[in-house]
DNA sequence: ATTGCTGAAGGG
């Protein structure tokens, strides 16, 4: 697309994961895996093979299946989850799920909106840097752009003070949480500063219900951006939770790119480790101030500003709520009944299984939840 | 493959 020039910094793009749509599995009641289950029953061998280990036999796996319910984590493969996935829990966690289990599954209008939201944010980083597409082939590459841009960020951000969509990542509460900060700044305070802009259909103030889900948001970005810079998030951690090959080849156009940047690294790992120092070494300070902006889509009035009062521990106990959905110590809830206006707008709303039993969960609508031990 | 895999965020 664009060439980097000297002072100019492009912020890379990766490409090559176009097929995903077809990866659309719907295992909305999952009778697959009670069969398997059956199957597996008929057939035991555990006594050999029954131990702690990671390595389970692949028997004894379908043997627990049959027993035990898949959490919510493994039902939908996910090794980690995403910042705007516990964000869009915080607005009604059924919703959520919904849109797990039936991706794409949106009006019209609101992808218009959604859509138009992107364009915004899209012009706003090409004001800021060019992008540079890159093809790829495995996750491991991917996720080498992302250390990449990193790499490239981090200084780009202490020499000229400002950076637009900073990738984040790191083990919250148990799970790990992968997400992508839109702005950090200095101000002339020299306090870092973190800006999300909110971009609205309609002129008017956000509700609250929509600043405390965007609130929690960007509570979330400063509580992984600040592990992150204090060497919490180590090239282990991201490695046994994400499953990446530190060793396995980096694809040719991405090698090319690092070493045109000035990065001499033939594998992951060795990006990780680079990462992990350009963190630790680069004197970044946690993050002192989270904004939010408000701007009307159509005329980009500034609707309104938030400034986000930072409280560790009511973040912590929040992200601990929703991660016990997806561990699967609990079922999932819809909204509180002063929170019902909230599925005027949903599309899920006909087949809501919370809306039809009115506060609880109907036992048509999925298997149970695993119980905590 | 008796299996595997993820641009994140995009608003309400």
């Amino acid at each position: 697309m664009a060439e980097a020039g000297e002072e100019e910094m492009a912020s890379v793009e990766a490409s090559g994961f176009s097929d995903m749509s077809d990866s659309e599995f719907l295992e909305f009641l999952d009778l697959k895996d009670s069969k398997e289950s059956s199957a597996s029953l008929s057939n035991p061998s555990p006594s050999s093979e029954v131990s702690e280990k990671d390595d389970k036999p692949i028997s004894l796996q379908n043997w627990k299946r049959g027993l035990d319910i898949l959490s919510p984590m493994e039902r939908f493969h996910l090794k980690y989850l995403y910042v705007t996935d516990l964000s869009t829990q915080n607005w009604c966690e059924l919703q959520m799920v919904y849109g797990k289990e039936l991706p794409g599954f949106l009006t019209p209008e609101k992808a218009d909106i959604l859509d138009t939201g992107s364009s915004i944010h899209l012009a706003r980083e090409l004001e800021h840097h060019d992008l540079v597409t890159i093809p790829i082939t495995t996750k491991e590459d991917a996720w080498a752009i992302k250390f990449l841009n990193i790499l490239i960020m981090i200084p780009t951000l202490q020499s000229e003070g400002c950076i637009r969509e900073f990738p984040v990542f790191g083990e919250v509460e148990g799970v790990f949480l992968v997400g992508v900060i839109d702005e950090l700044h200095y101000t002339a305070k020299e306090e870092l500063e973190l800006a999300e802009l909110k971009t609205r259909k309609r002129p008017l103030l956000p509700l609250d219900a929509q600043k405390k889900k965007d609130c929690f948001q960007v509570s979330l970005y400063k509580y992984i951006f600040d592990a992150m810079v204090q060497g919490k998030v180590t090239p282990a951690s991201l490695i046994r939770h994400t499953k990446l090959c530190p060793d396995k080849p980096l694809g040719p156009s991405v090698l090319r790119h690092a070493q045109q940047r000035g990065f001499s690294v033939k594998s992951l790992g060795d990006l990780m480790e680079l990462v992990f120092l350009s963190f630790t070494l680069s004197d970044l300070p946690v993050i002192d101030i989270l904004k939010i902006e408000y701007i009307h889509q159509e005329t980009a009035t500034l609707l309104g500003t938030e400034i986000v009062l930072f409280e560790e521990k009511e973040v912590k106990g929040k992200v601990q709520h929703y991660i016990a959905y997806w561990m699967g110590h609990r079922e999932p809830q819809g909204v509180d009944v002063e929170e019902a206006w909230k599925c005027r707008t949903c599309d899920y709303t006909d087949i809501c299984e919370w809306k039809k039993g009115g506060g609880v969960l109907s036992s048509t609508l999925k298997p149970q939840a695993k119980k905590a031990k």
